[in-house]
DNA sequence: TTGAAAGCGCTAACAA
DNA sequence: TTGTTAGCGCTTTCAA
């Protein structure tokens, strides 16, 4: 096994700088004196903006280049006012979370803004992680998930425009883009009811985030085709271990033919306690997650499930954020201005665990 | 369903700032003027160094508060010659780089660092996160997990002190932090063989990142124990669909009395389809996965698995990385340092997978 | 203990 | 098309 090298000791070193010598990253000023120009100029070509010569601009590129010059994105924004910095806080092991990131790169960087990611973990508040944000001075923030209390909500919607993603705000303080949980169950519950079942069970989210959602989203789902008698709700959760525990307790107090999971993680232990009981699906009782998170995928589950697309959600999210910021361009509150919910609608994807019932009523 | 409230139109405003005013981050200026003290002064309250008295200390501080006051990180940044920030590259749905990440967070928020997240993602490359990193002017940066390129690590290592943490960088320009994953799997062998496994298969992964050195480890380790003859490897990967693939594998040419797989995800496919195909675990099988992650302490799964400490991992990245930043406050190349790698052993967590073998040999 | 002045790397008028 | 001149918000000598 490899050993620590010895690098201690006083090696407080009086050797001139050795082989590679770049000990201070390249600046414009370098650029523009080894390109023979002035800074505002090759300022002019490195953000692609008219107003240099092609002569000029291919050999400040090519100086550029050779030195491995990048603009300091910091001093960037001091200068120009705008940081065309969009911040985002997100739960980092959460698979939805990470689509949503992915889309808000993909819609910020085609808007030429960047993203700064800031997590919120267990020990990393999302007070903190949006204290960071605004150290950075970010121009807009995109909030993911069920993170920020109200408090901190407010005070920062008071600073710059601000959507919250996937959850509604229990605030109207800051816009919101999410998917209509009730519309999501609903479209369950109708593909359910549509095969024949009538005892439906929806295991829960217990205290997650967006349960009470979707729990009322189902009970009025099924009160609309009059299965209100036949609806029951049993409590779960976001994780297998809620699943599991749930399957445990329809078998013990008899089950219906189909369930709804709050989401797809606790699907997955209900569907896995299920085979472990010998309740097979879809013959003895329909699944239905919600997510279509990766795993629903997989070929030995094929979950049926509720789609809320993440990428969409984004990039929706951030269209809106550029509209407001192009509108207020000095970056900050757009205080008088209504905010807003856009709903973006989700799919219902069928796959394997739903099928007819057996025994219809 | 709640619709766009119209916003649109010729809304260009006249109307001066309403009820909120705040339109401009509050500067060291503004908390200098209100409180009636020099700029300087008010720098030296904010960053906490010596130099003012108490009075004016609490003076300042509750000015600073009252007005919201937040230093700007990039003039910061700018002035001090130091940004103080730590970049760090990760994929954004893998638990075990989640808890890395945290880990990073701690670390260097204990250490008056700041942290700043840049994804890989389907579509964004490592080479743009790093690009990201650059641009910020991180002073240092983590690489977790599989992504940079042995290029861009170059080009990054030529710029700032770089751990890699949880793989062996293929160069040796930068520090590696992780857990030798031949150590892992000779715990997870030495565990099966004391139990009196001797028909030991391993399910691979493929060509996910640190497979190989997994498969030599267990190569390794069966050797080891004279169990050349007896041990076996078939193909997997890293996610559950390998492992259900590997467990149909399995049953169909003949069970081994063990199974170590490549990692958690690919143990829970094995053993979800297992249990489909009639297979009891531990009982005809025992199984020992690779991560403990969070789905290994499911209590419908209790999966025995090797654990590496990805908290742990992250503290030693960050010590390392902090040490090189100290002894070369420039913050750039220390050139003529060796690099170094850090081995992080693993620890195994033994639950309810595996169990003494029912017919030894 | 306090303040004045210079400057970090860049952009944004403006003039040439 | 090019260069000049001011700062952006902060830290950092250096004097007072």
């Amino acid at each position: 096994m490899p050993t620590a090298v010895n690098e201690t000791d006083a090696v407080t070193s009086e050797h001139s700088e050795p082989a590679v010598p770049a000990s201070r990253p390249p600046t414009l000023q370098d650029v523009a004196d080894r390109a023979g120009f002035s800074r505002a100029l090759v300022s002019i070509v490195i953000r692609g903006v008219p107003g240099a010569s092609e002569a000029t601009r291919q050999r400040v590129l090519e100086v550029a280049d050779q030195l491995g010059y990048r603009p300091d994105g910091r001093a960037r924004l001091l200068a120009a006012g705008r940081s065309k910095l969009i911040g985002v806080t997100l739960g980092l092991d959460n698979p939805f979370h990470s689509d949503v990131a992915e889309g808000i790169y993909q819609a910020a960087e085609a808007s030429g803004y960047q993203v700064v990611l800031s997590a919120v973990t267990a020990s990393r508040t999302a007070q903190q992680a949006v204290e960071t944000l605004l150290g950075y001075r970010c121009e807009a923030a995109v909030l993911v998930g069920p993170l920020v209390p109200v408090a901190s909500l407010l005070a920062l919607t008071e600073r710059l425009p601000v959507v919250v993603v996937g959850q509604s705000a229990r605030s109207r303080a800051a816009d919101v883009v999410r998917v209509p949980a009730a519309v999501g169950l609903g479209l369950a519950v109708d593909h359910l009811v549509s095969l024949g079942h009538r005892r439906i069970t929806h295991v829960d989210g217990g205290r997650a985030p967006g349960a009470v959602e979707r729990r009322t989203g189902f009970t009025s789902a099924m009160r609309r085709h009059g299965l209100a008698g036949t609806a029951t709700i049993v409590r779960g959760g976001g994780d297998e271990e809620a699943g599991a525990a749930a399957a445990r307790e329809l078998v013990d107090g008899g089950l219906p033919t189909a369930v709804i999971t709050y989401n797809d993680a606790c699907a997955v232990g209900l569907l896995d306690m299920f085979v472990r009981l010998g309740v097979t699906v879809p013959g003895d009782v329909s699944v239905v997650g919600y997510d279509d998170s990766k795993v629903a995928r997989l070929s030995y589950l094929r979950l049926t499930t509720v789609s809320q697309d993440g990428r969409r959600l984004a990039a929706v999210a951030v269209e809106r954020l550029i509209e407001r910021l192009d509108r207020q361009p000095d970056g900050r509150r757009a205080t008088s201005e209504l905010k807003r919910e856009v709903l973006v609608p989700p799919r219902l994807v069928v796959r394997a665990t739903t099928a007819a019932v057996r025994q219809p009523g």
